[in-house]
DNA sequence: TAGTGGTCTAGACCACGTA
DNA sequence: ACGTGGTCTAGACCACTAG
């Protein structure tokens, strides 16, 4: 019964036959495909082999199982575009550029009363803020303005912000954090535009993001940077596959 | 042995066990884990549901395994900004708006040198050229211009755009597809600010989208909007878990 | 009632890494 | 040599869905 070509493993044989036949369009999103015990018989292996092929192709989002019913080819997922460069400093070492910060303000100080209601924190709490301008081979690439709720930090003040960013520094703190952000293109103030050196007449793009966790709003930040840089970089997917 | 709480599976009673002690940090990213033996022990189950359940934190991106060695916590991925709205008319859907198209230009024409190259078809192939102005609320809200290979979209110049997009009926043709994108803030000319009705002063966000799957490039799109709109809202998960 | 998938077992053999 | 995870089996019982 064991044949010569076992060695790559039945479980990922009868998954391949079935992702090819998926992704090849025979098997079709919605269309019941064969049972268990169908490939069971099909692949001369033991059902167990077989339904943990199929589970892991559920898993992988290929497949939906209604117990009783049968197996199905899943409904293609929505497409999401995945921005990978959230943190600056991994940015420009991707593009192995030069890093170098400015830090403009950084401060522990009571949070103004817009700011208290959006972390949801009562008045007169403290907030640490910081505004940082970050340059790639000495040409300012980013303006960041950020607020942080000190408890999820509580050595902001002394961080050495040359080599790491708050945000990558917030990203390894635990548990793991959800977040949201919006980009918009904006003109920006004067100030931050001298800031930026950004052209006359060229527009700036706006980074507004908020993360959380559990147990409250952790960081609020506004990135901004000059419209004529490369941009924001993105992938496309499938959301499941 | 059979306990009365079994009701819930073992095999997810043990994957929340160790979810647990990785998510309240007292297994930290790297650290040696109780080997499938340990645990069989612990939960007293048979080895095979220890592994299943170690399996699929595996494939979920909790643990990493390494045959012969152990099984470890997974460093934590890179965090990513994830966007669903790809698809205009899904997303006025979303936030229950009124769709309406208006279709500026459809043609098949001769792919002039410079878009010949971008899809690295040879001189003088044909191109389906689209500029598809994109309403919500009667107030517009888009403005897309696109090239498609015509040979992945034969039927191009039949579809009914008011009830579909030409980016989701090109993601439902097989094979699935991949694509990357750029976000920049703009100006953009005269005609672009007068149709998507800009005020004076506010830029325009530009995205520009190239979509390919093995044979060949399939869309090159630019989407323009104006920075006065609520912007693209993104989503920031872990880019395992 | 017959068929589906969901779960679990107790044993087996293997390739691999560590010591 | 020993322990690790990777794989597979042949059987079992369950809950669910269909005809």
């Amino acid at each position: 019964m064991i044949k010569p070509e076992m060695r790559s493993g039945m479980r990922d044989r009868i998954a391949d036959y079935v992702v090819a036949r998926i992704t090849s369009g025979e098997w079709s999103p919605g269309d019941l495909i064969p049972s268990e015990s169908a490939l069971t018989g099909i692949f001369g292996v033991s059902r167990m082999t077989v339904h943990h092929a199929m589970r892991d192709l559920t898993l992988r989002g290929f497949l939906v199982r209604r117990s009783g019913s049968g197996t199905f080819v899943a409904e293609p997922g929505a497409y999401v575009a995945e921005y990978a460069q959230l943190d600056v400093i991994a940015e420009i070492a991707a593009r192995k550029g030069r890093y170098r910060v400015e830090v403009l303000t950084r401060e522990l100080r009571q949070a103004a009363p817009d700011e208290a209601q959006s972390f949801d924190l009562k008045d007169g709490a403290k907030l640490f803020h910081a505004a940082i301008l970050h340059y790639e081979n000495d040409a300012p690439l980013e303006l960041e303005d950020r607020l942080i709720d000190p408890r999820f930090l509580p050595d902001a003040m002394a961080i050495d912000l040359s080599s790491q960013t708050l945000f990558s520094r917030l990203m390894l703190v635990r548990p793991p954090r959800e977040g949201a952000e919006t980009v918009r293109a904006v003109f920006g103030s004067e100030a931050e535009r001298r800031l930026l050196a950004v052209a006359d007449g060229v527009p700036c793009l706006e980074l507004a993001r908020k993360t959380w966790c559990a147990e409250g709003t952790v960081t609020i930040a506004r990135m901004l940077r000059s419209g004529d840089s490369r941009g924001m970089v993105g992938r496309i997917r499938m959301s499941n596959a």
